[in-house]
DNA sequence: GATTGATTGTCTACTAGGAAACAAAAAAAT
DNA sequence: ATTTTTTTGTTTCCTAGTAGACAATCAATC
């Protein structure tokens, strides 16, 4: 029952106990690992994942008002605030208060940004259908699937 | 083909397009969910997940290099010496420098680490055990093991 | 043994993201 | 109509984590 627990000194070997059982620690492990690769793939192109799923989403859904957009990508609104208006001056998004609501901000691809996001979209989408080392084909597509259930997008999000 | 595109105004509708199938996507919003649950449950103990994996693994391996610890847990060096140190002033963790290697640091856990790694492993445990909204049991366990896979871990840790 | 190169941890400066207070507008209550 | 509450975005300040230069030590080569 009782662990040895020798000194580790010297060796490479390392012990991960109940970690390796945790969804926190997989999870974030996980993250870390796939954005390696895409910032050794994507990176080159000028697009951090996160921000450029920021893009993609606004180029689905033209008009769609920035709390929406951090509610359902979870990022604060302070933190997208910053997003929009960055890409508003480097004039790929533009900002639009519309009468009926003069609280919020409708957001939609200006020409650039639709270019922008239509050049780099391929890459990003071919890049995501690559299979992971480790896995199998199916194998990933059964995480994807899990994925999705556990974030509740199995059905149309809402 | 052609989707829509209407107005997205006033709803609360938002089309991911691929972004629900790539795996770079769903990973960081799911690591957003579980440590949201995370912080919710145990933010109360003094322990934020990153950090408290940092000590669990001391614990599991004394003597545990560093930059072992570092590359393991994939934290960045610069992280970890920040981390260390904190642990340090916190009289949880010692550093060693032995005589063999003077570059590396060896570390441990202090009489009162051991002690606050103790108290709290069950709890993280228990929570690490309960299954996530939205998945049966069989589906986290299928999920654990695919994040398992995807990361090398599992063979033994090497 | 001296020199060169690789490892390991640390430091400084920077970036991403978050928490909390705030202001403006809309909605609800009186 | 006026007041209160809620929603939405913004601002300021703060923390977590990173990048890259650096110093110390060890290993390898001449």
């Amino acid at each position: 029952m009782e662990a040895t627990l020798e000194r580790n000194g010297a060796t490479d070997e390392v012990d991960l106990g109940e970690l390796c059982r945790s969804l926190g620690f997989l999870v974030r492990l996980a993250q870390i690992r796939v954005f390696e690769n895409y910032f050794a793939e994507l990176g080159q192109y000028d697009m951090r994942p996160g921000e450029f799923s920021v893009l993609v989403v606004i180029g689905l859904n033209p008009g769609v008002r920035q709390g929406v957009l951090a509610s359902k990508l979870m990022i604060k609104r302070a933190h997208i605030t910053k997003l929009v208006r960055a890409f508003e001056d480097q004039g790929l998004v533009a900002r639009r208060i519309p009468d009926e609501d003069r609280r919020v901000v409708e957001l939609t691809l200006t020409r650039a940004g639709r270019a922008f996001v239509d050049e780099r979209l391929d890459v990003l989408t071919a890049f995501d259908t690559k299979v992971p080392d480790g896995l199998t084909v199916g194998e990933r597509d059964q995480l994807v699937l899990l994925l999705q259930k556990l974030l509740g997008l199995s059905e149309p999000v809402r």
